[in-house]
DNA sequence: AAAAAATTTTGGATCGATTCAAATCCTCAT
DNA sequence: ATGAGGATTTGAATCGATCCAAAATTTTTT
């Protein structure tokens, strides 16, 4: 009946010292720095440790007098799932990994749909900084990150305000990387199938009313299309333009819209790789060839889009490299930039093309 | 220059406390219980707490206390990017998100190719509990989990020492439901495209050999097909097996083998998806059609095997269903069993028919 | 107005280790 | 044998919070 007592309690650092008849001081050297310690004693301590059952000094009690963690976090406001199945997310977090595996960093991630939890989450995660995904413009992570007061870098701009360290792309530069590519095959008639402008939205759409959008990067995708075609002579406001919600339906929707214009368009300019592959699809189904009927742009350059047929032109992101600068920014802070525009880049395969002979 | 001070050391409840004139108890009463704090004074410390900067109850301090981490580790002995790029790995890594999400608990990967770095990442993980992904049989993240005295669960049997908690699948039931199903179409002329036996080798194999195999489910698969080849009146002796690494070059290899045979097979035995992937490629270049002239079927059941051309017939394990389980276990310990054996089931889809007429 | 009950606040103990200055123990040369 | 000097060991202080029994205060009841 004594036996039970083994059980009930864990095994501390103390506990072993007494067991050994040295100070815990002693006993605390022979695990973190057994080399001062007298090789009778260590041997002593060690038996005495093997002989209770001690698990080794409990990383709770190290990490308070430590200070430092040792991890990554990376945090943002969707089920934690989306890490593993994302395109986007999971080519940044191999980047990520990438550094963590180098620097020997642990990596948690921190997440929730429900926001109370998340806040939660966000202020008990034990971890030496965030990496702040933001998705669909929602910033409430990014609140919560930096009332932490721990290195933090956001990933994607459009979060001007305030000076926090961002890493990000020139979203209208690669817009209007995609609109020249298809304007040199000689194309005159686009529809841009959009990304969210605000939370929830959808349908067809106008560029005034991307003014007030919410999420910047869409606009600034958009303003850099219109203004690539309105500087080769298109009337830009005679350009469709159709929100979509980066999902099947939505997608569908604006293709069933833009196709059903007296003047279909023979290029379309996507704002996702998602999107123009569920494009693809609905093109192909309706008997109409890619790039022969009409050309197609992405936008990321997730892997996805190398495999699909066509394989798609997109403008890619550095993804994986946009990780490891964010594992950097914060593994090292102060080191790193505020704010750290990436490299956009055309990847030409073979989705788009001349304007076919009618 | 006074003004340097206040960056210098973060802020403590302490400071707080003292700055709001209360004890350090009811500073920490105001952030963890603020309903038994009297308002005014609730509203007080909150000024001061804005006054100073402070961030909010630091987690590294709470955690001692608490004892609860309410994180999951996963650990295993890869690359961190294994998590995000393995389709096995991202299956259950799903289930295993989803009982987090629910619950509100962490996930924190924990992984090292190096050795040392391994040991050190798992001794010092902040976690309740991990879940061990055995990886090609390396035993290692095992030993060193165990270790720790925390509740965990292995991934994948094979592990029988001991009576540690697993969850896996029977191979050998899973092997015999792809010959049988094979079989059942009529073949006669199989071969084997096993995994690896044991670290690292790679070749032409014989049943015998198995024998001492180190990863026991790579045996017990062998011995699925091979039994349930033999009973329905085969010579099981003279299929021909050959060992892959799971990677290109070597199911390459295999093939060039099998197809010089003088009696090439008509069904082909994959120990995994990938494997049978690569090999329906490199049939359909050499201008043999499947299922039409070699019928395949694969093992695990990954996403990535529907998509491809043709489907892919093979035995799936619920791999989300296991991450859930593990994640359950971990959670509330005690409550699982041992040892949880999942049901695999033969997926139909288009890689396997009937024997060619020649 | 006093007593009883309820509500708040206090401050010491605790979680499990590490650190470091001081104390002690050895070894070796004189 | 003695003292110097190096090698070990000790034990109090610390990391940053939470918990909880007891004290103090306020409210309610008689």
């Amino acid at each position: 009946m004594a036996r039970r007592a083994t059980a009930i309690k864990p095994v501390r650092l103390a506990d072993v010292a007494k067991a050994a008849g040295v100070s815990h001081g002693t006993a605390s050297n022979v695990f973190s720095h057994p080399e001062i310690v007298r090789e009778e004693v260590r041997e002593r301590v060690k038996a005495a440790a093997d002989a209770l059952g001690y698990a080794g000094p409990d990383p709770k009690g190290r990490l308070l007098r430590a200070g430092k963690v040792n991890a990554i976090g990376v945090a943002t406001a969707e089920p934690l799932s989306y890490f593993f199945d994302d395109p986007f997310a999971r080519v940044v977090m191999s980047g990520i990994s990438e550094i963590c595996d180098a620097t020997g960093a642990g990596l948690s991630l921190v997440s929730a749909i429900n926001g109370e939890h998340l806040a939660w989450n966000i202020q008990s995660a034990l971890v030496d900084g965030f990496i702040v995904f933001c998705v669909e413009g929602n910033w409430q992570p990014v609140y919560l990150t930096r009332e932490r007061k721990l290195p933090f870098v956001v990933l994607d701009f459009g979060y001007d305000e305030g000076a926090l360290s961002a890493i990000g792309i020139d979203n209208k530069a690669g817009a209007r990387l995609a609109a020249d590519h298809l304007l040199a095959f000689g194309h005159r008639r686009f529809g841009v199938l959009a990304l969210n402008f605000d939370e929830g939205s959808s349908g067809p759409m106008t560029a005034l009313r991307a003014e007030g959008a919410t999420y910047s990067g869409t606009r600034d995708r958009l303003y850099g299309y219109l203004e690539t075609l309105a500087e080769a002579g298109i009337d830009a406001a005679g350009v469709p333009i159709y929100e979509t919600g980066n999902d099947v339906p939505t997608v569908h929707a604006s293709l069933d819209y833009m196709f059903s214009l007296p003047e279909p368009p023979t290029a379309l300019l996507a704002m996702s790789d998602r999107i123009a592959m569920i494009a693809i699809d609905w093109l192909k189904e309706r008997g109409m060839s890619v790039p022969g009927d009409v050309s197609i742009v992405g936008f990321d350059g997730v892997p996805e889009a190398a495999w699909c047929k066509p394989p798609l032109t997109t403008i890619a992101q550095p993804m994986r490299e946009m990780g490891r600068r964010a594992a950097h920014a914060i593994l090292d802070p102060g080191q790193a930039e505020r704010r750290q525009e990436m490299p956009i880049e055309l990847v030409v395969r073979e989705s788009a093309g001349p304007v076919s002979a009618r």
